[in-house]
DNA sequence: TTGGGAATGTGAATTTTTTAACAATTCTTC
DNA sequence: GAAGAATTGTTAAAAAATTCACATTCCCAA
């Protein structure tokens, strides 16, 4: 198959079988079934196989997926085979918490510079990063070759700061504050909303509370 | 229409209405057409009628929905129209993060007990919690009627973090740990995963450029 | 070297979700 | 109080995503 659109849905599993395939690996198992893969991932298999066939053939018919081979696949197919430099803007205790958080430089999503507003800030070390002011933004995305930036200010100031950043010449914003913003069109924005997951469970506790 | 079954999107869509509506509220805004919320929210404004057909008729026709009261109607349909009792299990730096996230009590979901297995954690207090012992959580969860349980611990601790959960007697649970975990079926079971975010982000970008 | 078993990749069928279109309802103005 | 403008709720159409089903390919053993 190869190209085209590919759902936004696709990505987000593409994630999912990467972390469980990194889990088959540290088991160590070599090979995998998309039978096994999608029941690991409760998925239907067939959705696993035309998901990868949006980037390619990854298996061998008759075998299976080779566990190591399909991560390097998936990665590359994402375009995480590489070193990501991310900005974040504002650092209170959310942005504090992600710039703690070894998981990004483990994934390749490298955080190079850390911005605030507040003078009270301004100076501080955090994970032996000095938080700059946000208005060198312009001086910093260039110096460290900064692509994709994260917001975790409060709403009343993330369009401002994604202001600061399509300035500076990002490519991507991921935006953590409850708050939607605008951007031009060629910068691609990704909202992070963790509440929508309270409201599911609260929903659907409710409901089947509800149904006894 | 009213009930059946509705799309995990449509309740996603919801917390974005919410979040919009609360901003249209803040400035003054009291009614609001579908048409001007949806582009608000850059969604289609049938989109919009069809998510909230799935719980009611919250508009009035010919003038549109008046901002408060949708925002009471999407609330109670969503069951986040009272308090929801939840405990976090792994304090941790994201653990920590999230106790100490004032939006969490705002939004009605209140961390009551934080738990934690290492033995130096435990009677820590974080913001104005106790930290404790994660074989305490059958009483605790009795004790102070929790209902959420957040799972932030690492990746290999989850599954039991998730099983004192259950046996607890929790109703759902929230995994921020970039694991997958198996809870019985009666259980609600989200996954909060960030990094797809980051994910797209990087693929798009780069998916631009070979554009070019 | 051939045949049987296993599992992929993909076209077709199905299901779900989204969008369009419009009848029904409400408000406003004359 | 009737006509016109506005906007909902809902049915029908379109689009998209998921699942099924199977031909194709590969491995292994006899």
């Amino acid at each position: 198959m190869k190209s085209e659109h590919i759902p936004k849905a696709t990505i987000a599993r593409l994630a999912t079988y990467i972390q469980v395939l990194s889990e088959f690996k540290r088991e160590g198992t070599d090979v995998v079934s998309s039978e096994r893969l999608a029941e690991a991932c409760s998925v239907n298999s067939s959705q696993i196989r035309k998901d990868l066939a949006y980037f390619g053939e990854f298996g061998v018919r008759g075998v299976g997926y080779y566990v190591q081979d399909l991560i390097t696949s998936i990665k590359r197919s994402l375009g995480i085979d590489r070193a990501w430099n991310c900005g974040l803007v504002g650092v209170g205790n959310l942005g504090r918490a992600l710039l703690r958080h070894r998981e990004f430089s483990r994934k390749g999503f490298i955080i190079r510079g850390a911005f605030d507003c507040d003078p009270y800030k301004i100076g501080e070390i955090v994970e032996g990063m000095e938080i700059v002011c946000s208005r060198q933004l312009p001086a910093k995305v260039k110096e460290l070759s900064l692509e994709i930036g994260i917001i975790t200010t409060p709403p009343e100031r993330a369009q401002r700061a994604a202001n600061y950043l399509v300035g500076a010449g990002i490519k991507g914003i991921i935006n953590f504050a409850p708050s939607r913003i605008s951007v031009p069109s060629h910068i691609h924005l990704e909202y992070v909303d963790f509440f929508h997951h309270f409201y599911a469970a609260a929903f659907h506790i409710r409901f089947a509370e509800h149904q006894e």
